[in-house]
DNA sequence: CATGGTCAAGTGGCA
DNA sequence: TGCCACTTGACCATG
């Protein structure tokens, strides 16, 4: 096999997020799961208004999962902003937490059944390797907070439904750094252990698949996910099909996933734009060295970029 | 030395 | 309707 046998998109479907598609009213009937609010906001409005954020974004994630299936896609990343400001409560005590649990169920057994593969991807303030209490801390809050909602969409414990973050973090010492990640990854619970992944960073200064193996993999035994752009960014010479075959070798029985996207500069023929910037779309054939990989699409256009893709490849 | 942009990923809130 | 600020961390390019 050399090209994905699944292709995603992450978080966000444009067809149905974007208000422009809709007639009076749009904001009242956009499809997104990305509700959110300021601090000032939330002092003033509280949890309660926090809950119905989360309710009508857990609603909305059901009719993407609905959009998925009808429109062909089985691969998709949840937001990580179902839940606004949920390091400061605990979901219990949500006025609509029956509700949510229920849409919750609705929406697992509803990707079950049409064989969607369900992933997500905390932010990049999620830092396990940090050597400040604090910063690991809120790290396992919020780590603690998507196992919970895997567990709650009825997702398996194992890396199908991966919680995928960076190490992200050198402190100048990357033994140090690497100690501390697999020190602290003993503090989570199973619910996110079972499913946690690693990623390659696209900075010089941090990880390559090849240092994840020997640092990450060998240790704790966490899946690497390989992501071609930061590959490109940072590869220490290693060759794409190396680095992609190595990570694809740590995953099991599971299938790997793999993220793709490319250069945002290129794409816009600007050099003032980053090299880690995401392109809208994408547009090269993806190699996958005859691993059998599912394919996480990077582009700011979201399934519209896959869409495209597939078109220009004649892939269905 | 300080600021802004990048990752994730745009959205809320107010003029 | 437009525009700027917006929870978290860390790093890096630019001014």
């Amino acid at each position: 096999m050399n090209t994905p046998e699944r292709m995603g998109y992450a978080c966000i479907n444009m067809q149905l997020s974007q208000p422009k598609n809709f007639g009076p009213n749009p904001k009242a009937q956009k499809v997104f799961t990305n509700r959110t609010m300021i601090r000032r906001t939330f002092n003033q409005k509280g949890v309660d208004y926090a809950s119905s954020l989360a309710l009508q974004n857990c609603i909305d994630l059901y009719q993407i999962l609905k959009w998925n299936h009808e429109n062909g896609f089985d691969f998709f990343r949840i937001s990580s902003n179902l839940f606004p400001w949920a390091s400061e409560y605990e979901f219990e005590d949500l006025k609509d937490y029956e509700n949510i649990i229920d849409w919750l169920d609705k929406c697992g057994q509803y990707a079950i059944a049409t064989n969607q593969r369900l992933t997500t991807h905390p932010g990049p303030f999620n830092k396990l390797a940090s050597p400040h209490e604090r910063v690991v801390k809120n790290t396992i809050k919020d780590l603690e907070i998507h196992g919970w909602m895997m567990d709650r969409l009825g997702m398996p414990r194992t890396p199908w439904a991966k919680i995928n973050i960076h190490v992200g973090a050198a402190y100048n010492d990357k033994p140090m750094a690497t100690g501390n990640f697999c020190k602290n990854f003993d503090k989570l619970s199973d619910s996110v252990k079972s499913r946690l992944t690693v990623e390659n960073d696209d900075k010089k200064s941090l990880y390559t698949t090849h240092e994840l193996y020997d640092t990450v993999y060998k240790r704790i035994g966490t899946p690497l996910v390989f992501d071609y752009h930061h590959h490109e960014c940072h590869s220490d010479g290693v060759p794409e099909a190396e680095a992609l075959k190595l990570a694809a070798s740590t995953w099991g029985d599971i299938t790997p996933v793999v993220h793709y996207s490319e250069s945002r500069a290129k794409e816009q023929s600007d050099d003032s734009i980053k090299v880690q910037a995401h392109s809208d779309y994408i547009y090269r054939p993806i190699d996958t060295y005859g691993a059998k990989v599912h394919c996480m699409v990077e582009a700011k256009r979201k399934e519209l970029a896959v869409s495209t893709w597939r078109e220009k490849h004649k892939i269905i």
